[in-house]
Formats: structure tokens, C-alpha cells, sequence
RNA sequence: GCCCCCGUCGUCUAGCGGCCGAGGACGCCGCCCUCUCACGGCGGUAACGUGGGUUCAAAUCCCAUCGGGGGUACCA
């Protein structure tokens, strides 16, 4: 730690939050908020909560759940308090103040909003969704001018309508009455004071006519009643924060929200507890089109970068760069690293276009730094059926196949920038038979000197010693031998034995392969050699 | 329409009044290495949206303008 304040303002530690609605995958600018939080907390020795915001049941399904849950440890960004895997496969939590999901908290939301009612500071809307849209399209186009914001002046119902309102038992929401007029200044670490009119503010509805809580009441309840003390999170949420202060502020006068938590018999917050005081808003990451990312643009959760064949090392580091750098300008960092040099108020503020390209660099770089034999097991799934469709290895692998994929790593390490391409490389390693790529045959088979080289290459290596410096001589001579460069020699061997022009290194790969399985390679591709050039003349 | 945010190479960014004839990274282009493809090394390409101020001095401060984005939901 540099000159992190390790407390805040009022002594306790920062409590921060990630608090996604779980659709079932993880976007990418969703995982960098949850990164920029968690990065904050771990530096300043704070608390990293996860909750989780399913306030629409119906979308939130056990299995995207935990399809959630699955991403989170993935990408390896561990949270404090929040839900958890437990070893049994249910859903447990872990945290003193939870339950960490909304669903699990509706008797909470329901217990605040009957106070904020009896306290004034609501009014019931019996308008139906038609009557609200057709409000607001006349306000909108309407002769007035007006901009469509709904106030209590403008918008709450008459004593007699009312009244007949009930007798029709006309279902309502509740909405929440804001200031007419003023203003409120937001203080955010990335943008500095940022100032909102009231009067331009529309009266949220903080519960549905159904009676279940909106996003506005349900976030600022469970933010104030975990103790979040700074909310880190997308630019989109901008516009909302000035209702949110409000709400805070109104939760925390008079012991309204302690008395709620109380009779719910959810756990009390920690008297030190202030509300949030403090705003980050994340720019929002787009496309290189600058367009909102979306599936339009490639792969946007983050378990299509895993299948993929990214490393979850690799997506922190890119992710953290996504509108954040170190002051030493450095650009390939460890997490501790990132830990110690990172703060949110040197976040930048115009939106960030998602990269493929320069993220694929950092992972093909990462790759490289792997430990072999860690490579050698983060391929296995890439190559058994768990990520792609088609499988060279047997699942489980077997112990021949193993040894073949690990002699296979050194090769080809250096030349992968995503795990997935291994398929590219191991099908020649890995099966039997190797089909002759045509491109390749057809630009290499047709040249001066192919199917003598194949064919004097079959001799040669029937006889060689079995070892990389013994091949590589056995097929220099051979260059000579017939008189041609060695270049031309080579490429003909390597489609022969690899079914392609391109390939890991030639004397390696037919020392890995072993002679059997070379010799036999370059006899099926020595007839299709000279029928190429056949042709070819 | 109204509210809010943003504006340095194609992209991510450094820069916080002189050290900037703007630095790094990815990409791209050359060259070297070389059995292919890569890795690696070396070199190059390319930006302060525009117009006004303030100042001895502006990418850096102010204003305007243009452009982009977010919000304007009984979604989150």
C-alpha cells in the first residue's frame, strides 16, 4: 500500500459492492466494474461484497445463478460477502449482513416502503401504463414545452379521485416525492461535482402496483443497510444517482431503515455505518465502432472469452487498462501490482473501446510466461470435448496422450495467443491420420523436387537415430544431396507429416511423433506428391 | 424535446502552463533472425475535433461550437 487511507472518512473499513441482475452471463463491462470495486477494496483493505439483484424472479433461474457464480470464480475476482458454491452443489451465502440476494429480501423493501408511506414522503399513482404513455407522449409533443417529468404537483391524484379509485380497486404504485425545485451535487471520484435540478427530476415509482420493490428502492436499501460507503459502478447509472442520495438520506433519518431491518429480523447494520458518500461512474465500454458493446461486436460475456481460450489473468489485466492506467505508464501487471498502484479517482472519463486484438496480444504474452506443464493442463479441456465440439483426446486423456500433449507444449507455446487454437496444431500429434490440407498441397506439392525430397526423406529417417540432431542432419543431407535448397526440401516433408505448410517446428514435431507414425506419413503423401507435380506440369 | 457525461495516434492511454518539433502499448508497414508459422530484435507510420479568448508561453485554464454517449420505464 502507498498512501492508501487503509479507513474511511469515519473510521471503518471501505465497503464496496458488485451487484449484477443475473441474466445468466457476465459482460465484459460488467466484470471491469466489478474489477475496479474489487481493486479498491483489496487496496485499501476494505470489503468486496457481491450481491446479486434478481428483484424480477422470473429471470432469475437457479441455473443462471450459478452460471454467474461459475464466471465470478472464474475470472478470480473474490468477494468477501455474497453467495457461495457450497461443496454439496446448493447455494449457500457467506457475510454477516446478508441474505446477498434481492429475492431474499423482499419482506425488507416492503417494511421500508409502509414507513416512507406513513411518513409522507410517498404518494400513491393509480395510473395504468397506457395512461402514463399517453401522458407522456403529449408532454413530449405537447403545445406547453414541457419536458415529461412527473411530480407530485403535477401528478398526484385528487382527494376524489382517489376515492373512487378504491372503490374501483384500482391497483397503484408508489412513488417516491422528490424536491419541486433546488438542486443536489453529486460527488464523483471520476468526474468531480457533478450538479442535477431538482425540478427536472422525475418522482420515481420505488414499488410496483404488484407491491415488489423497483431498483431504486431495493439498491439503496441493500446499499445502505451493507454499509456500502462507495458506489463504483457503470455511467448508465449516473442519471439515477441523485434520487439514490435522496433515498439515503431518508433511510437513515430517524432510525427508519434500523427499525425495518428489526421487525424483517434481518441483521442489524454496524452503528459506524454512514450512507454512501462517495460516486465512481465507470465510463461505459463500447465497441471499436464506439457503439454500446454488444453481441454485434464478437463475444461480450466473459464465458465466451473463456471458451475462447483466454486467460482470466489476462482479462483483469486488459479489463483494468480499460480506463485506468498506472502512473509509471507500465501495461503488463500482477494482480499484486495492480492492487498496490491502482485508485479510482485516476480513472479516466471518456468511454473505452473494447480491443480484441490488443487483448489477444496480452494473452498470447501470458501464454508464453505459462509454467509448461500448467499449459499442458489448462489445454486438456480445449482438447477433450469440454470447450469444443470435436475431441482428440479421450476423456479422461490417456496416459500416452498426455505424454504426447506435453512433448507437444514447447512447440508450440510460443505460438499461441489463445488456448483454443491448440486444436490447430495437436490433430497432427493426436490422430492417427492427417489429412493433406489442399491449399497446402497444391502450393508445395506442385513445386521442383517434392516427392523426391518426400520420398529420399522416408529412406533417410528409416535409418537415423531417433533424436532431434540426428533428423536435422539425416534431412540437411538431403538438401544436398538432391541438390536444392533446404527450404525447398523442408515444406514438402512438412505437409507429408503435418498435413500442413505451416507447423511447429519440423525436426521436433517428427521426433515427437515418433519414426513409425512419420514413416508411414510420408509414404500416403509421397504418391499425392507426385501426382501434384504430375499435374502441376 | 429535456437532463447529465465525454472529446490526445485506428484502439487503450501518458500528459495536469514551459521538460511536447506530444511518450508508451496493441494494430499496421519495413528490416534482421529463420526449415514454415510464430517468438525475439531493430526501425517506421499515425493524434491534441473546430473557433475564440487568458498568458511572455496552452494538449494542458476559460467560453463557444461541432461531434459522440448515457438517461428520460411499474428494466436494472
Amino acid at each position: 500500500m502507498t498512501d492508501a487511507a487503509p479507513l474511511t472518512l469515519n473510521g471503518t473499513p471501505t465497503r464496496v459492492r458488485f451487484c449484477p441482475a443475473p441474466s445468466g452471463w457476465l459482460h465484459v463491462g460488467s466484470v471491469r466494474a466489478a474489477l475496479y470495486n474489487w481493486l479498491h477494496a483489496r487496496h485499501h483493505a476494505g470489503t468486496f461484497v457481491f450481491r446479486i439483484e434478481d428483484t424480477d424472479a422470473s429471470r432469475a433461474t437457479e441455473e443462471s445463478m450459478r452460471s454467474m457464480l461459475d464466471a465470478m470464480l472464474w475470472i478470480g475476482l473474490d468477494w468477501d460477502e455474497g453467495p457461495q458454491l457450497e461443496v454439496d452443489g446448493t447455494i449457500g451465502a457467506r457475510g454477516d449482513y446478508g441474505p446477498y440476494r434481492q429475492s431474499e429480501r423482499s419482506e425488507l423493501y416492503t417494511a421500508v416502503a409502509r414507513r416512507l408511506e406513513a411518513a409522507g414522503h410517498t404518494y400513491r399513482d393509480h395510473r395504468t401504463a397506457e395512461e402514463l404513455e399517453a401522458w407522456r407522449e403529449q408532454q413530449r409533443a405537447g403545445g406547453d414545452g414541457g419536458p415529461p417529468v412527473v411530480k407530485a404537483a403535477n401528478f398526484e391524484h385528487t382527494d376524489d379521485e382517489l376515492a373512487r379509485f378504491a372503490t374501483e380497486d384500482r391497483p397503484a404504485s408508489l412513488r417516491l416525492r422528490t424536491p419541486a425545485s433546488g438542486a443536489t451535487v453529486v460527488t464523483d471520484l471520476v468526474r468531480g461535482e457533478i450538479r442535477f435540478d431538482w425540478a427536472s427530476i422525475s418522482d420515481p415509482v420505488i414499488e410496483r402496483s404488484n407491491g415488489t420493490a423497483t431498483y431504486p428502492l431495493a439498491n439503496s436499501i441493500d446499499d445502505v443497510a451493507q454499509g456500502i460507503d462507495l458506489i463504483c459502478r457503470g455511467e448508465d447509472l449516473l442519471s439515477v444517482t441523485p434520487r439514490q442520495v435522496l433515498i439515503h438520506e431518508l433511510l437513515l433519518a430517524d432510525g427508519l431503515l434500523d427499525e425495518a431491518l428489526a421487525e424483517v429480523g434481518l441483521p442489524p447494520r454496524d452503528p459506524a455505518w454512514g450512507a454512501p458518500r462517495r460516486f465512481a461512474h465507470l465510463p461505459m465500454v463500447v465497441g471499436m465502432d464506439r457503439k454500446k458493446l454488444s453481441k454485434r461486436h464478437g463475444s461480450v460475456s466473459i464465458q465466451e472469452f473463456r471458451r475462447q481460450g483466454f486467460l482470466p489473468a489476462t482479462l483483469r489485466n486488459y479489463l483494468a487498462l480499460l480506463g485506468w492506467a498506472p502512473n509509471d505508464g507500465r501495461e503488463r501487471l500482477t494482480d499484486a501490482e495492480m492492487i498496490e498502484s491502482f485508485e479510482l479517482d485516476s480513472v479516466g472519463r471518456s468511454a473505452a473501446a473494447f480491443d480484441v486484438d490488443k487483448l489477444t496480444a496480452f494473452n498470447g504474452e501470458r501464454i508464453r510466461d505459462l509454467d509448461p506443464d500448467d499449459l499442458t493442463d489448462k489445454l486438456v479441456p480445449f482438447l477433450d470435448g469440454t470447450y469444443g465440439d470435436e475431441a482428440l483426446l479421450d476423456d479422461p486423456a490417456t496416459p500416452q496422450q498426455l505424454a504426447m500433449l506435453r512433448g507437444l507444449v514447447p512447440l508450440i507455446q510460443e505460438r499461441m495467443q489463445r488456448l483454443d487454437e491448440v486444436v490447430n496444431y495437436a490433430g497432427a500429434f493426436l490422430r492417427d491420420h492427417v489429412e493433406l490440407d489442399p491449399a497446402s498441397v497444391a502450393k508445395v506439392f506442385t513445386k521442383a523436387g517434392s516427392y523426391e525430397s518426400i520420398e529420399a526423406a522416408q529412406a533417410a529417417l528409416a535409418e537415423a537415430e531417433w533424436t532431434v540432431d540426428a533428423i536435422e542432419a539425416a534431412l540437411r543431407a538431403l538438401s544436398e544431396e538432391l541438390g536444392i535448397g533446404f527450404g525447398k526440401v523442408a515444406q514438402p516433408i512438412r505437409v507429408a507429416v503435418t498435413g500442413s505448410s505451416v507447423s511447429p517446428p519440423l525436426f521436433e514435431s517428427i521426433e515427437l511423433m515418433g519414426r513409425e507414425l512419420t514413416i508411414s506419413r510420408l509414404a500416403a503423401a509421397a504418391p499425392v506428391a507426385r501426382e501434384a507435380r504430375a499435374e502441376a506440369l
